[in-house]
DNA sequence: GTATTTAACTAAATCGTTTTCGTAAATTAT
DNA sequence: ATAATTTACGAAAACGATTTAGTTAAATAC
């Protein structure tokens, strides 16, 4: 029973059917007090014959809202990301908002333009996790000074005001590398992420601070820069093969993620060295298949579905606060992290 | 240099300011003949400086478009799909179009009220995969009654009259087969997706079209049947255990996806039992795991990233064709898929 | 029977932009 | 000097919904 080809019906069209004024008829939908029963029946019939909707474009003008928020991320396909996605996406639908994502592909150029694209669109506000090379932020102080609600994710710059939900990347890097040294690992090399990205530093932070506090030295030649592109896998298995010729006797690795890891254990699986018993691995962010590879590869879990969640939830929390015209307060959110223990570490469970 | 917390500036605004009409501070900006050069100047240069910006919402509802389309997709935390939504958000984004993306969670019911929500949101367009379960069309019959553009992608339902983007499910698998056939396998089980998935029956058909090719007996029971949600892993697991008791001389498995393979290999290596010596095994979707586990994966590439591109681009076609009036044509659009041959399968290269 | 209240409705403004149609004033033509 | 044209602007309607401030007519009060 389709009215075929019928394009949207309007306030004004049930109002002259009726032969009543536009005002009475959206009274009527909203049940107002001053529309008589008669009305008000009238019109929800007819309202419903003809499958009336509210135009959005109509309400979004006259609301100044849109109920749309907009995602800025470096990369879609990926493990975490996806699943932050997921749960920004579900988060949001709960609370009746639409997401409109879009990738910077880790570029600090298209993440810029992405910026002013959701301005113009006017998204109630914008969740970001940033590029590697973002070390400008004009961009996102522009989205604040138009008191745009903004929360940054995971990848986020410290010194940018607005509300942050990350993990607590050095102590996850800590006790992943306390976890090799309980496990007897003397010399342990690691391969961090970029220069700019806190993340990475903070990694690599907690991986120094692990060393120090465990009376190890700190070899500044142990420490491999990876890109975290689409060539992670690659850059394992190089880094891994550069790491036994420069040091023979290392017998750890902490890995600041998943792929790149899994790389290493690959060119080490070729070259015949036994993991654990040679040379013991950590990743980062528990991907799917850091499970399903041999050895299965011991990692630290991070909760993207329930960061996704978290950043929707502080940033509704947010519109709302302005809405209210309530103060904002900045909140710096940290979701725990844990350390899964898997066949490529030595452990007694 | 910046204005904190100044709301956006109108068309009025600047009006006012120069004491001029807003028609003439809309046609200056708008380089309209009918606007004296002095006074294009004066407009350009204050809209400049008060970082004037075209109110998204105005411009909605005037031109009755959003220039953003729906994407609608049973799970955005997999490879595959999540290649898509990459290439639609990119491609999107290259002609002028922002992407709001929902994720059905492979359930019928929340696919229809997502389906209304974008019609409700007045999207330009939609592009759908469909939840496993869908098996009434209703909602999309909806929209195509609205004459909202419509193209459906990898699970569509061949009677729903819009255009299509899909795999040749029934050659890939096909091939797949022949690949096992041709390696010295006998006796090749499957394990296969839903009962209603579109793309599960055309991989089961091409897998029996090659078996009756070869003139070899297609067996009821070695057809086994998963739901290919979260626990595909383990329903890989599951099933090869299954097999191995009422068939144990089967040498050959294709099977629907590759996590369900990768289980399948967990469980057979756990078995002892080697591949693909004693048993060959053929995956689907080439997800990025299958290069990385031991032994590697032959499976089935499919196109994500283009798959997405070319949806997109079906959908723009189809939004400029009803702007200019011109008939709408369905396609179906079939992208190329190739066998990547790894080492859990026996060849010559 | 007049004054007051209440019920039930509508006109008009508003959100911000675009565009058609008019209309003055300035310019050119005759 | 008058007519015709051109230039440069503005008023107003339109997109579709909401809401304030009226306005009738009926109901109640005194």
């Amino acid at each position: 029973m389709y009215l075929y080809f019928m394009k949207p019906t309007t306030l004004k069209e049930i109002a002259d059917k009726l032969n009543i004024s536009t005002s009475t008829v959206s009274k009527a939908l909203k049940n107002y007090p001053d529309v008589s029963k008669k009305t008000k029946d009238l019109v929800n019939d007819l309202a419903k014959t003809l499958n009336y909707k509210p135009n959005a474009f109509a309400l979004n003008l006259r609301n100044k809202e849109s109920k749309t928020i907009g995602l800025i991320i470096p990369e879609i396909v990926h493990h975490f990301f996806s699943s932050v996605i997921k749960g920004i996406v579900s988060e949001a639908e709960e609370n009746g908002y639409l997401v409109i994502i879009l990738q910077s592909n880790e570029s600090y150029e298209l993440e810029k333009k992405q910026i002013d694209l959701l301005l113009s669109q006017q998204v109630d506000g914008i969740l970001i996790s940033l590029a590697n090379n973002t070390d400008d932020f004009t961009h996102l102080n522009e989205v604040i000074a138009q008191d745009k609600p903004l929360v940054m994710f995971d990848k986020i710059a410290k010194l940018v005001r607005c509300s942050k939900v990350i993990i607590d990347d050095r102590k996850a890097a800590y006790d992943a590398t306390q976890h090799l040294i309980d496990s007897g690992c003397k010399k342990i090399a690691h391969f961090r992420g970029p220069h700019l990205a806190q993340n990475a530093i903070d990694r690599f932070l907690g991986y120094k601070k692990a060393l120090l506090d465990n009376h190890l030295p700190f070899d500044e030649s142990l420490v491999f820069f990876c890109q975290c592109d689409d060539d992670s896998f690659e850059e394992g298995v190089q880094n891994a093969q550069q790491l036994l010729k420069d040091h023979n006797d290392v017998d750890g690795i902490f890995i600041t993620n998943d792929l790149i890891a899994i790389g290493a254990i690959s060119a080490f699986n070729k070259l015949h060295i036994k993991i654990p018993e040679q040379i013991a691995i950590v990743g980062f962010s528990n991907w799917l298949m850091s499970a399903v590879i041999s050895p299965s590869l011991t990692t630290v879990d991070q909760p993207g579905f329930l960061m996704g969640k978290t950043a929707f939830k502080q940033l509704y929390k947010e519109i709302k606060d302005r809405k209210a015209n309530r103060p904002i307060l900045f909140e710096e959110i940290i979701l725990p992290t844990f350390l899964i223990k898997r066949a490529s570490t030595k452990h007694r469970d």
